[in-house]
RNA sequence: GUCCCCUUCGUCUAGAGGCCUAGGACACCGGAUUUUCAUUCCGGCAACACGGGUUCGACUCCCGUAGGGGACGCCA
C-alpha cells in the first residue's frame, strides 16, 4: 500500500518552525517512500480564518520547497463538513452516539468535581443512556460519541512505542457542537480517513488526541493510520519555544538570511539522525529518511549550529542565486545597485561568500562594493592617521601600478612597505583597506581592489586623504 | 490535581548488554595558514540525572526518585 501523508496547519497567521518541521518530516517520508504528500487547512474556527493567514502558510511551505501532490490541491476541513456531520448522524443512528443536554454551567461544575476527586475524565455521561424524550425545553443538544468504559486502550507508535491508557481517563467526548457544527476531533478523523491518509506524523501534544481519534475509528470501523508522534522543538532554554527566543516563523528565518536548504538540514536533525551524519542535503535526506530514526526526546532550538549550517550552503550556493538574494536585500535597506556594481559585488562572491553566515551578513559585508564609504570606523580612522605621511605614496602605487590586477599589486605595496614603512606591511594595507572599505575588516583586498578598477580606487583613496 | 511522554558533553546527537579509554557535529579554548576579519586545517576541554535491582558484565533491560515537557475546551 502506498504511503500518504500529510500536513494539516490551522491558519493562524504564521508558520511555527514546529510546524515546518512536521510539514518537513511528512514531506521527506512521502518522497522517501514514493508516497503522496497532501495539504489541508484546518480552517474550521471561521473566527480565525483570513485568506492572507492561509497564504502566509503555503508561503512558508513554498519557500522550504517543500511541495505537496494532488496537483496542488489543498483540502479544506470547512469545505467538508456536511460530510464531518453525516459521520455523525450515522454514530447516532447507529447507537454509537448519542444526544446530550448538559449546559455550560453544568459541565463546569462537573470539571471542578472531577478535579477535585483527581479524575483526568470530566463528564459524567448522565445523558448517554436518557432518551431524546427527556430533554428539557429550549437546549440544544450536542453530540457525544459512546466511548468505552472498561479497559485500556493502547496507542502504537512508531516513534513513543506502544503507550497505554484507561479507559476510564477518556469521556465521551463532543462530536457535533451545539450549533451543529462537527469539532476537530471528528473532522480529522474523517478527514484523514477521506484522504486514504496512511500515516499521520505531527507533534508530540496530540498524543494525547490520538485515544479519542482512535474511539472513532473503532465506531466507525476503519482502519487507523499509524501514527508517528514527533518530540516538540525546546527554545534554548528547555520551555516552550516562544516569542522571547526569538524568530518562531519560517518568514523570520528568511528574513534573517537563512537559506531554505540550511533550514531543512538543521530542522532535519532536530530530532532526526543517521549516525554521524550532518550535512546532509534535501536529496541525501530522501534517500536516508526512516520513522525508526526519529528520536523520543523534545530538542532545544541552536542558533549559532543553524548558523554553521547556513555558512555552509551559502560556500555550496551559485554566485547566480546569490546575486538574487542579494538583490532583494538590498532593496529592502533602500538601497540601489547599479549594472556596474552589480558586476562588482558579482565577481567579489567567491571572497565574500566564504565569510558570511547570513544572506544578511553577506550583503553587510558586499555592500562596500556598492556604495563607497561615507564614513570611517574608529579603527579605520585609526589605520588612516597612523599612516598619514605615506597616504601619497599610496596613491602614487595605485596611481603608477604597470598591472592593477591583485597579485602585481600586492607585490607593489611589498616592496613600498620594505622601502616605506620598515617592512610593515600592515602600515600600508591597513590605510589603504580602509580607504576602499570604510572598516579594518574586508576580503582580500587586493582582489577587490582589482575589481573595481584602478579609476574608482583612486577616488576612494581621494576621498580618504581629503 | 489527574493522565501521558522524555532524561548521554553547554547544544544537536551516535550508541539496540561486552566493539565505550562513551564517537561525531555546533559552540568554546589553543595552534597553523593568512594583508585584516573570516574561511580552511590540526589539537584540546566537555556527558551516560540519581538510587535500587537483573546479569559474569549495563549508557544500553526492569523498578523507583528527581527534574523537564505535553494533554486535560461546544480551540485546532
Amino acid at each position: 500500500m502506498s504511503v500518504v501523508t500529510r500536513f494539516p496547519p490551522s491558519p493562524t497567521g504564521f508558520m511555527h518552525i514546529g510546524n515546518a518541521r512536521t510539514a518537513l518530516f511528512n514531506w521527506l517520508y512521502a518522497r522517501h517512500t514514493g508516497g503522496t504528500f497532501l495539504m489541508r487547512i484546518e480552517d474550521t474556527d471561521r473566527e480565525r480564518y483570513s485568506k492572507e493567514a492561509v497564504e502566509v502558510i503555503l508561503d512558508g511551505l513554498r519557500w522550504l520547497e517543500l511541495d505537496w501532490d494532488n496537483k496542488g490541491e489543498i483540502y479544506s476541513q470547512y469545505e467538508n463538513r456536511q460530510r464531518h456531520i453525516d459521520v455523525a448522524n450515522e454514530l447516532l443512528a447507529a447507537g454509537k452516539a448519542y444526544y446530550c443536554y448538559c449546559t455550560p454551567e453544568e459541565l463546569e461544575r462537573m470539571r471542578e468535581t472531577a478535579r477535585a476527586e483527581g479524575r483526568s475524565a470530566v463528564y459524567d455521561r448522565r445523558w448517554r443512556d436518557r432518551g431524546p424524550s427527556e430533554a428539557p425545553e429550549g437546549v440544544k443538544p450536542v453530540v457525544r460519541i459512546k466511548a468505552p468504559v472498561d479497559g485500556f486502550t493502547v496507542v502504537h507508535d512508531k516513534v513513543q512505542g506502544d503507550v497505554k491508557v484507561e479507559n476510564k481517563q477518556l469521556d465521551d467526548f463532543i462530536l457535533l457542537r451545539s450549533d451543529g457544527t462537527p469539532t476537530y476531533m471528528l473532522s480529522v478523523v474523517v478527514d484523514d480517513h477521506d484522504m486514504g491518509v496512511t500515516h499521520v506524523l505531527r507533534g508530540d501534544d496530540h498524543l494525547n488526541n490520538t485515544f479519542r481519534q482512535n474511539v472513532i475509528y473503532d465506531a466507525l470501523e476503519w482502519e487507523k493510520p499509524t501514527y508517528a508522534h514527533l518530540p516538540l522543538i525546546h527554545g534554548p532554554d528547555g520551555s516552550k519555544f516562544s516569542k522571547r527566543h526569538g524568530a518562531q516563523s519560517v518568514a523570520e528565518y528568511r528574513e534573517m538570511g537563512f537559506l531554505p536548504e540550511a533550514m531543512r538540514n538543521y530542522l532535519l536533525r532536530l530530532g532526526w539522525s543517521h549516525g554521524d551524519e550532518e550535512i546532509i542535503p534535501t536529496d541525501r535526506a530522501v534517500e536516508l529518511f526512516e520513522l525508526d530514526g526519529i528520536n523520543k526526546a523534545a530538542a532545544k532550538f541552536d542558533f549559532a549550529k543553524l548558523e554553521s549550517l547556513n555558512a555552509h550552503y551559502i560556500k555550496l550556493a551559485s554566485n547566480e542565486r546569490l546575486m538574487g538574494l542579494l538583490d532583494t536585500e538590498y532593496q529592502k535597506r533602500g538601497l540601489k545597485l547599479t549594472p556596474v556594481t552589480l558586476k562588482w559585488i558579482f565577481l567579489g562572491l567567491d571572497d565574500l561568500k566564504d565569510r558570511a553566515k547570513t544572506i544578511v551578513q553577506l550583503a553587510d559585508e558586499a555592500s562596500f562594493y556598492a556604495i563607497a564609504p561615507r564614513s570611517f570606523n574608529d579603527k579605520a580612522q585609526k589605520a588612516l592617521a597612523d599612516s598619514a605621511e605615506i597616504l601619497p605614496g599610496i596613491r602614487t602605487l595605485i596611481e603608477s601600478a604597470p598591472d592593477f590586477s591583485a597579485e602585481p599589486l600586492e607585490q607593489a605595496f611589498r616592496d613600498f612597505a620594505a622601502r616605506q614603512a620598515d617592512g610593515k606591511l600592515g602600515k600600508v594595507i591597513m590605510p589603504f583597506r580602509a580607504a576602499l572599505t570604510g572598516a579594518t575588516t574586508s576580503p582580500p583586498i587586493f582582489k577587490a581592489a582589482e575589481i573595481m578598477g584602478r579609476e574608482e580606487t583612486l577616488a576612494r583613496m581621494d576621498a580618504a586623504m581629503a
